[in-house]
DNA sequence: AGGTTTTTTCCTGTTT
DNA sequence: TAAACAGGAAAAAACC
């Protein structure tokens, strides 16, 4: 496997370096905290590029294109050093982060490689780019021995990076719609066989397996069409309909054990045992979602790490957590605001919150202690913060309103209330509770009263780590 | 062991 | 009228 890998990987020298001198781009401050964050990641792309893009873009000048589509673009790397074609190339890099990671072109792998390399501060000789010379889709698929092969040494930061974009894309995108192309009607299904056959020409990936066709995989995808899903939907509500594609097995379908995807597949979900084995692939985020039995988890941290935090360990990969579904239909355990009384009436629920009923973790029997609740970087707050630091989140669903007075807006509050409730492994969270606990920072001065602003906020004196330098 | 901290949940009422 | 805001009350659960 190693060795085919190699030898599919094309074999330039072309690295970050000389990318990098072709192709000015913003420091890793400006990444890590764009000022303004439309100019550099703009909502969406400009039909016709600026006469003069030196302000925010460094100096490239760039001759108007006479023609610039930004759909479908298959620039080669001799291309990209047209002026034309530079300015689309810079274009498509920085919109990486306003799709889904699986919906991205080469060109937006390569921005959203560049932007890890700023972000995480790696050295840009190490990082060969022609080595991800792969669309979005086969990215997210990729292993994370795979991406260790790609580039030893930053390897696993590249792919725990792609797996935290991807966990964050879960909320903000829809991720099948390069799949979905042609009539308003097309079913899931048909993507799923679409994917499956796009899966099938992978260069790196092995096709799944069993060689069984995927409507035999998974008969039935419920009709449910990528516009089905909506990223203001809780995500448990969001969990079944994204949950059942493909379509989870159910406790009556004996029949679905013998045809889950094999291990190769990349819609292999993996046993327990598997789970933080070498043998991971992204793909895994497009399964149902699990949780692992603990609300919170540690998360690995690179001791050696050169320089800053790399992104946190997946905590669904975690391989000493339990691992069942989120879904759970059981009567004890549907939402106690559902539960009917006998007499019919619905039932009001009790004040304050409710017990979580949690088996216990192996740490707990064997410490008597679960892990941490608030470990460093896990409050609300900082939550926020590091959103507002991230551009696959700020501006899409948070923004700065006034960057050096700490000002921001939720654009989407509910999107940002489950990406919350994700982190938390709360799957009830909402913006009305999320804002409770944000009304709390108001008196501890991490947080200020904007009057009269919907959804704005203000840092405060006690919160840090917001500003540009600190 | 018990107080503290940081939420989470529910609620009533108000403002936009 | 809906969404957001404000803040009280109670509780969970890890932390100290």
């Amino acid at each position: 496997m190693a060795e085919s890998l190699k030898q599919a990987i094309d074999d330039t020298t072309l690295d970050l370096g000389q990318f990098l001198s072709n192709f000015p781009i913003p420091t890793p401050a400006q990444f890590a905290i764009p000022p303004p964050s439309e100019a550099l990641f703009p909502p969406t792309p400009p039909t016709s590029p600026p006469n003069n893009m030196s302000s925010t873009w460094g100096n490239i000048k760039s001759e108007q294109p006479s023609s610039c589509t930004l759909q479908g673009e298959q620039a080669s790397f001799t291309e990209l050093q047209t002026p034309q074609s530079n300015y689309m190339s810079i274009q498509n890099q920085f919109n990486w982060c306003n799709s889904h990671p699986m919906n991205w072109s080469y060109t937006q792998v390569r921005g959203f490689l560049t932007w890890a390399v700023a972000e995480y501060e790696l050295p840009p000789h190490e990082i060969n780019f022609e080595h991800f010379r792969v669309n979005g889709a086969k990215l997210c698929m990729m292993s994370r021995e795979e991406f260790s092969l790609l580039c030893p040494n930053y390897g696993d930061i590249l792919y725990l990076s792609i797996g935290k974009v991807l966990e964050e894309a879960q909320y903000l995108y829809d991720p099948t719609p390069a799949f979905c192309e042609g009539p308003s009607d097309t079913t899931m299904s048909e993507s799923v066989r679409a994917m499956h056959e796009e899966m099938m020409n992978m260069d790196f990936i092995q096709a799944p397996v069993d060689d069984l066709p995927m409507q035999d995989l998974f008969p039935d995808c419920g009709g449910i069409t990528a516009d089905d899903i909506d990223v203001n939907d809780k995500f448990d509500d969001v969990n079944v309909e994204l949950g059942d594609f493909p379509p989870s097995p159910t406790s009556t379908d004996e029949s679905y054990s013998s045809m889950s995807p094999g291990r190769n597949s990349p819609y292999y979900c993996g046993s327990e045992s598997d789970y933080g084995s070498g043998d991971q692939t992204l793909g895994n985020l497009f399964m149902p979602r699990y949780e692992t039995s603990d609300g919170d988890s540690d998360h690995d941290s690179y001791g050696s790490s050169p320089r800053r935090s790399y992104p946190d360990e997946l905590h669904m990969y975690d391989s000493d957590k339990e691992v069942k579904p989120t879904v759970d239909f059981s009567v004890q355990n549907a939402p106690i605001n559902m539960k009917i009384k006998p007499g019919g009436a619905p039932e009001r629920r009790a004040r304050g919150r409710p017990r979580k009923v949690r088996p216990p973790t192996e740490e707990l029997l064997t410490t008597g202690k679960r892990g941490r609740q608030h470990s460093k970087g896990n409050h609300l707050w900082e939550f926020v913060r590091d959103l507002l630091k991230n551009p696959s989140t700020n501006p899409k669903v948070i923004k700065w309103e006034d960057r050096r007075d700490g000002i921001f807006r939720f654009v989407q509050s509910e999107a940002v209330a489950n990406m919350w409730g994700r982190k938390k492994n709360n799957p009830n969270m909402t913006y009305e509770k999320l804002s409770r606990a944000m009304r709390y920072y108001y008196k501890r001065q991490i947080l200020q009263q904007v009057p009269e602003r919907r959804l704005v906020y203000k840092f405060g004196p006690a919160a840090t780590g917001w500003q540009d330098k600190e």
